[in-house]
DNA sequence: CCTCCACAGGAACTGATGGCGT
DNA sequence: ACGCCATCAGTTCCTGTGGAGG
């Protein structure tokens, strides 16, 4: 009789692995990319010379859908400049933001901050007016003779937020050079939507728009090649099998060419494929790893709902594709039977359009005539899903 | 053809929290 | 000590609407 433990254990040992170089499976770390993206390097390039001969660019915008290299590609190209400005007197402070990870407009503004240096007491976390922050960034810039560029990745999250707050925060950092006297700042700002200029200030347009670079879809031979390249460097040989390869190009290339998606999907597969102790990487692993990482995604978003959330996702469960009146009268009493107060309806209304936007529910509009109108939901995911997740929740666990 | 249902979903507001400058 | 500011979750009040049934 063998013993798992110890079957792992030697498993391990033994050392036989399929996967030789793991770093390379990450989208950022090998930056092949880049190969990929000659023209649109050499656009991003074009556009900020004038860095090097020391008068202020052109802001910048950067399009294209996720995983389709852009921030890299900038990235890159913004390092090099900075290497070879460095001994110069003409030094570039390099500041990168994304406005995806911070949730407030104040939270942006304060890491950028911060990356100018602004230590905690002269750029606190919190308690300043937005227009004192935005005015202590521009001292520094100009008292320290900077020479700025401000990366502002998702900048259509910051629109919106600047949208929300009314305030114009967007054109006053396309402008800001009329307030230096000293230093000098450029935006480049990079966004996933295409449409998102045409919501925007028509003021902010003119300047921040005044050099577009689009980043264009890989389509699956792309991404294939891609992927060809990463398993060449990162796999012992012939360890991923054809239709393998295909399929991860498939799956993550069909939609809008997500080259981020494919590498995790082909380092997920191979991880799976070694725990199996299998040495290719067959069609099943990648099924395997598609599904696997989608359950992880639905578990994390399942586990970092607030409670509320939580009871409207088990009233949706336990009536599967009902409306939301009855999903409410449904999660009133959940909440009557954990002894919490109920939220208003119309609050309930708001959270299942942000279950929805999440993607684990989907809800359809329909028309009742005399009944009226009710939208109706249902999960997009297993109620085991959902019970598994929440059986760990201490308030929940009699309920679900 | 009109009515009226059962909500959708926008807007403005409240109250609490946390921290600033003076 | 005081007023001020940003933010968040939630509330109050509201207007809008496709079509079954009269």
């Amino acid at each position: 009789m063998s013993d798992p433990i110890d079957d792992l254990l030697d498993a391990a040992e033994s050392g036989k692995s399929i996967i030789k170089n793991r770093d390379i499976l990450h989208f950022t770390y090998i930056p092949d990319i880049i190969l990929h993206r000659k023209t649109e390097q050499e656009q991003v390039t074009q556009s900020l010379l004038p860095i090097l001969k020391k008068s202020r660019p052109s802001n910048l915008l950067v399009y294209g859908k996720p995983g389709t290299g852009k921030t890299l590609v900038v990235k890159k190209v913004l390092s090099k400049i900075q290497e070879r400005v460095e001994k110069s007197n003409f030094p570039i402070k390099l500041v990168y933001s994304n406005s995806k990870e911070e949730t407030t407009l104040y939270g942006l503004l304060v890491s950028l901050g911060r990356q100018l240096d602004l230590k905690e007491k002269e750029l606190p976390t919190t308690g300043l007016a937005i227009s004192e922050v935005f005015k202590r960034l521009l001292n520094k810039i100009d008292e320290g003779k900077l020479n700025a560029i401000f990366v502002i990745d998702e900048i259509d999250y910051l629109a919106q937020l600047v949208a929300k707050t009314g305030k114009d925060i967007l054109y006053q950092l396309t402008r800001a050079n009329e307030r230096l006297t000293q230093g000098s700042l450029t935006l480049v700002g990079i966004s996933n939507d295409l449409t998102f200029k045409e919501k925007l200030d028509p003021r902010v347009i003119s300047s921040l728009g005044e050099e577009e670079i689009v980043f264009t879809n890989y389509d699956v031979e792309q991404i294939k090649k891609i992927l060809e390249e990463r398993i060449n460097e990162s796999f012992i040989e012939n360890s991923v099998q054809e239709p393998a390869l295909n399929l991860i190009a498939a799956l993550a290339g069909g939609e809008h060419g997500d080259a981020r998606r494919a590498i995790d999907l082909l380092r997920v597969a191979g991880e799976l494929a070694e725990r199996q102790q299998s040495d290719k990487v067959t069609i099943d692993h990648v099924r395997e790893a598609s599904q696997k990482m989608e359950e992880n995604k639905e578990e994390k978003s399942l586990k970092s709902f607030p409670l509320h959330e939580k009871l409207v996702l088990i009233a949706i469960m336990k009536a599967n594709g009902s409306s939301t009146g009855e999903i409410y009268s449904l999660y009133k009493n959940l909440c009557k039977t954990v002894g919490k107060d109920e939220l208003t309806q119309r609050r309930i209304t708001q959270m299942l359009s942000e279950i929805e936007l999440s993607g684990l529910i989907s809800g359809r509009l329909i028309h009742q005539g005399i009944h009226g109108r009710t939208k109706k939901f249902k999960l997009t995911i297993s109620s085991e899903m959902i019970k598994k997740t929440f059986k760990e929740d201490l308030t929940l666990q009699d309920i679900v």
